[in-house]
Order: C-alpha cells, then sequence, then structure tokens
RNA sequence: CGGGGCGUGGCGCAGUUCGGUAGCGCGCCUGCUUUGGGAGCAGGAGGUCCCCGGUUCGAAUCCGGGCGCCCCGACCA
C-alpha cells in the first residue's frame, strides 16, 4: 500500500476520491461533490481508510517501500496518546530512558526464541563510515537484546528491584505488505522493560500494564478491547506468556493493539541478569516487556471514522472545537470576529480551540476540511447568530442524527466542554455496542462459524481443544485465527464442552479475522 | 519467491492498437467579484512521457534489455 516517490506510489491512496473524468472529458457528469467523496466504508473498507488518512492529513508516503511520513495532525493525535500513556506510566513507578537504536548481531542470537522470531524481520547494517564492520548492527526490531546486557549492570541486589523502565522509540520490522499506521517497516511505540525479584511480581506488571492499556482504549480512544491470554505458539519470541488487547474494528476484524509480555526468567538467563537476595544468594531476575505504537492511531481511524473522514474522540482530538467565522461586509467581518475571539477567550486553557479565520476559503470548504479532520465541534458564528445573540454548534458525531444546536452566546462556554464529554461517552458506547452485536457466544457449529467470518464477520467465542493444527486448519480454511483466551470480564458464562474441530475442549477463545 | 497489473506536470488519468506540435480534470499562482455546506470569471506557472540501447526523416507510441512500484498469496505489532 506504501509506493515511493516518482513511481505511482500516492496512486491507490488518491483513487480513494472519485475522478471521472477522461483525458477527451466526455464524462464530466459528477457533481464535485461526488468527485471529492471517499470511496464508502460499506464498498471497500482498506481503499476507505486510506482514504482517511490521507483526507485527514495524517500521513503520506515515503521514498522508502513500506516506511511513512506522520504528517503533523497525525503527529498531533500520536503525541496526546503518548503523553497520556506516559503519565499513567509515570504514576505506576515506571521511568523513561533511552537505549541504542543499534543492536550488535551476537547480542540478537543469545534468546534462542527470540532470535528465531525476530531475526527474519531484521534490517542489518553492514557497512560505517564507509568501512565494513567488522560485527554488523541490527537496527531494533524490539530492544530486549540491547537492553537486558545493559540493565544486567544496573542490577546487583534485590534492593534495585523492582526495575521499571520505558523507552519511547522507533524499531523497524522488515515486513512484506504494509498499510499506513497498521503496518510499516519503520514505525514508533513504547516498549516497556521491567525486573522483579519475583515470579508473582512480573505476572502482577504484566497484568497492570495490560490494565492500563485496557483502560486507556476505552477510556481516551473509545475503542474498548476484549483482553486475554496469546496462544502458546502466538506469544511473543522468548516469552512465558503474552496477554493482547484485541479491539474491534468497523469492519469486524480484529486490531491487536496491545501486547505486554511475563518473559519468566528467559531473557535473564540469555543475558545473566542476577541478584543477589536478602538472604545473599544470587538468583535470576523475572521479566516483562509491554508495548503499544502508532498502530493505535490506525485503530482509531478504523474505530470511528465515516464516510465523510475522520472522526476522533474529543480528549484525542488536537483540535476539539474550530470556530467557522462568516461574513460579507467588512463591518460583520469585525463584529463575527470580536464574538468569536470573545469565545476564545472563555474557552482558553479548558478546550483545545481553533478559530479558522482564513479568509481564502468559503465557509462551506472550511466545513468539509475539518470534518475530513476529526475535528469533534464546529462552532458557526455568522451575521444572523451575532444578531440572536447565539453560535451554533455542529457535532462530528451523534448517535441521533441531531447535530446542529444552538447556544446562547452566554452558555457557549459552559456547554461545549459537557458537549465534548457526552461525545467522547456516546463513541465508547456505540463501540460498545457495536463489539457485543458482532460477537457470537457459544459456537460449536463449524459450518456457522464459516458463514459468519464469510460474512458480516466478528468475534467469534468457541470451546477449543488446545491443539495448534486445530486452529491452522481453521486458518487455513476461514482465515480467521484464535486471538486470544479471553480474560474474566469476557468470558461466557459458560462455553461449549467441543471445540470446532469436534474433540473436547479445554477453555474458551476468541477467533476473527485480524489485521 | 509464484500469479496479475502499472510507470506520462504536485495528484488522478487519456494518448500507445495504427509513430507526426504532449493533453484533460483536480490542485497551485495572480487579479477582481464572492463568503450560512467543497465559489465564479479572467490570466498564469508547471513535464528528461521510469532508465539504457536500437529502428526511423521523426518515438510517450515500434523492437531489445534493465529498474521500480502496486494488487493477490506466503510472513507479520
Amino acid at each position: 500500500m506504501l509506493r515511493s516517490p516518482g513511481s505511482p506510489m500516492t496512486g491507490p491512496v488518491n483513487r480513494q476520491t472519485r475522478v471521472s473524468t477522461t483525458g477527451s472529458g466526455e464524462l464530466q457528469e459528477e457533481s464535485m461533490a461526488e468527485e471529492k467523496a471517499l470511496i464508502p466504508r460499506s464498498e471497500d473498507f482498506s481503499a476507505w481508510y486510506n482514504g482517511v488518512v490521507q483526507r485527514g492529513e495524517l500521513a503520506g508516503y515515503s521514498p522508502v517501500r513500506g516506511c511513512m511520513v506522520i504528517r503533523p495532525h497525525g503527529y498531533a493525535i500520536w503525541e496526546l496518546l503518548q503523553s497520556a500513556l506516559d503519565a499513567r506510566f509515570k504514576e505506576t513507578g515506571h521511568q523513561n530512558a533511552y537505549f541504542p537504536l543499534f543492536i550488535p548481531e551476537s547480542f540478537l542470537k543469545k534468546e534462542a526464541e527470540h532470535v528465531e522470531g525476530f531475526a527474519p524481520e531484521t534490517a542489518v547494517v553492514t557497512h560505517g563510515g564507509g568501512k565494513k564492520l567488522e560485527e554488523p548492527l541490527v537496527v531494533r526490531p524490539t530492544s530486549e537484546a540491547i537492553i537486558w546486557p545493559i540493565m544486567a549492570d544496573w542490577i546487583q541486589s534485590y534492593r534495585d528491584l523492582p526495575l521499571l523502565i520505558n523507552q519511547w522509540a522507533n524499531v523497524v520490522r522488515w515486513e512484506m505488505r504494509t498499510r499506513p499506521f497498521l503496518r510499516t517497516l519503520e514505525f514508533l511505540w513504547q516498549e516497556g522493560h521491567t525486573a522483579h525479584a519475583t515470579e508473582e511480581e512480573a505476572e502482577a506488571e504484566t497484568l497492570l500494564i495490560l490494565g492500563i492499556y485496557r483502560s486507556f482504549m476505552e477510556g481516551w480512544m473509545a475503542m474498548p478491547p476484549v483482553t486475554g491470554v496469546k496462544a502458546e505458539w502466538d506469544k511473543f519470541a522468548g516469552a512465558v506468556r503474552t496477554y493482547a488487547c484485541e479491539a474491534m474494528m468497523q469492519d469486524n476484524w480484529a486490531l491487536q493493539a496491545g501486547t505486554t509480555h511475563n518473559l519468566g526468567q528467559n531473557f535473564a538467563r540469555a543475558f545473566d541478569v542476577k541478584y543477589q537476595t536478602e538472604a545473599g544468594a544470587h538468583e535470576y531476575v523475572w521479566s516483562t516487556s509491554w508495548g503499544v505504537s502508532t498502530r493505535l492511531v490506525g485503530g482509531l481511524v478504523m474505530s470511528h471514522s465515516d464516510d465523510v473522514g475522520l472522526v476522533l474522540p474529543p480528549k484525542l482530538a488536537p483540535i476539539q472545537v474550530v470556530v467557522v467565522p462568516i461574513w460579507s461586509s467588512d463591518e460583520q467581518r469585525a463584529q463575527v470576529l470580536e464574538a468569536v475571539h470573545r469565545l476564545e477567550q472563555r474557552l482558553a486553557g479548558r478546550v483545545r480551540i481553533k478559530v479558522d479565520d482564513r479568509d481564502t476559503l468559503n465557509p462551506g470548504a472550511k466545513y468539509y476540511e475539518w470534518e475530513g479532520k476529526g475535528v469533534p465541534i464546529r462552532v458557526e458564528v455568522g451575521p444572523k447568530d451575532i444578531a440572536k445573540q447565539q453560535v451554533m454548534a455542529v457535532r462530528r458525531f451523534t448517535r441521533d442524527g441531531r447535530r446542529k444546536i444552538a447556544l446562547p452566546e452566554g452558555e457557549a462556554a459552559a456547554r461545549l466542554p459537557e458537549m465534548l464529554e457526552e461525545m467522547q461517552g456516546e463513541l465508547l458506547e456505540t463501540a460498545v455496542r457495536r463489539r457485543e452485536e458482532n460477537s457470537y457466544r457459544g459456537i460449536t457449529d463449524y459450518e456457522e462459524f464459516k458463514r459468519i467470518i464469510a460474512g458480516p464477520g466478528g468475534f467469534i467465542y468457541t470451546g477449543y481443544c488446545g491443539a495448534e493444527s486445530c486452529e491452522t486448519r481453521v486458518k487455513d480454511e476461514t482465515k480467521a485465527t484464535i486471538r486470544v483466551i479471553p480474560d474474566e470480564d469476557f468470558r461466557s458464562d459458560s462455553f461449549p464442552a467441543t471445540c470446532v474441530c469436534g474433540g473436547k475442549a479445554s477453555h474458551e477463545v476468541v477467533w476473527a479475522r485480524a489485521y
């Protein structure tokens, strides 16, 4: 999906806007609106997605295959997301640090499963300063292999534990196929790495962070995930246990939006990370790692956006309220701008507000631009409003279709923050309902399973025998995979005694087609 | 790596069959008039037609070779 310039790189993306003309011009029948419309979500979800990303000016393409440019509006969303999460990490005792981009190849090889999992998708630097390097340097696909040798030196005694470190960084994974935000060769993320004295503490950390991810996705992103444990063969390379947040997108596919890993003592053994206990013994530490990436931005897009473009939950909207002044004469212009700036001052510090006073665009053009960028509320102020001492507030998203509301000027400063909160709540409720409406519990009939996956899609809860071969067969036949063994909050009251293969079920799992 | 497709102003495309002044829409720039849902008129800028070689009076177009990208599949946060 990503292309390079000079070649048809931005091609498929721009095909998201409909161009009906031909060279001879005989097909110029479509109106401007039709011509500029996105491909509808219902028609081609992935084309729609690319169109939303482009219209919202979230990301662009780069000369390097599979890499994207995060544009200012997209990056602003990432920054909001980042600062909210960072605050949660700090509240729970984590500290940020930064480790090198380059990992000596030999380091990566120290943990057998880890190297096996990541080696196929690494980028390797073989030359530096015009000379061949003695040892190739791997561009980090994740940082365990460089962090543990270093943290090993930081840890001497039980008094140094727990060690709770996080880093915000870029990583590179050489993927075959890429899509903006969802899968790119290089992406931004945070990776937490912690060391603990006991297995229980490490497990508690893994679950703590999973809970933080979940509540952030619900409370900030309005993207409610199902959480649970990954199947044995689906774990992070080198982990004892992997937990994941699986969110349902508007096409009913699953997006793995965050993972936390209990690494047991695997990395401690591989990198010789030991501490001295109170009793004087030397023990390996128990460690965890966990991360979320810019993929979350893609999840945000696929959770809420519509055929007009991006829809952002207010908490993650770089601009929460955009004010569009309307005027004809200079006199009106002065009056309107005065009223608008009054409103701006009243909301300053409480709401991220922007006044769009450009006079090179018509109001209508501004509406489309800001709707495409997902601004939650637009406030229109024109001569008619001045006369009535009111402003018009227009919500980007509503459940009941009532988008436009007149607010008396005196109440606007109080009502607008409330409206933002209401919208945040309604987005979450809508997403939760959509997830539940597209979840199918207690499925035992494989034919029904296949019909759901081939048709509407969704999360299918079944019994499961635990065999990898069983998942492989289902995957080959339906393209659905086991997302997680659900956590308690998401489990059915009871689950079928038989697996989709007909064998005896040992536990419940959630299936879906996934990104 | 297998199967399909594409490479022409910033973007999307026509033109290639059958060689003859490189075009259309969008976007961009300037001016005037506009401004409550993508403004109108007038003027304007912008192209080594992916690269190399060949055929020809003449190549975007024909021939040979190369490169790149996209889609479907295998791999994946």
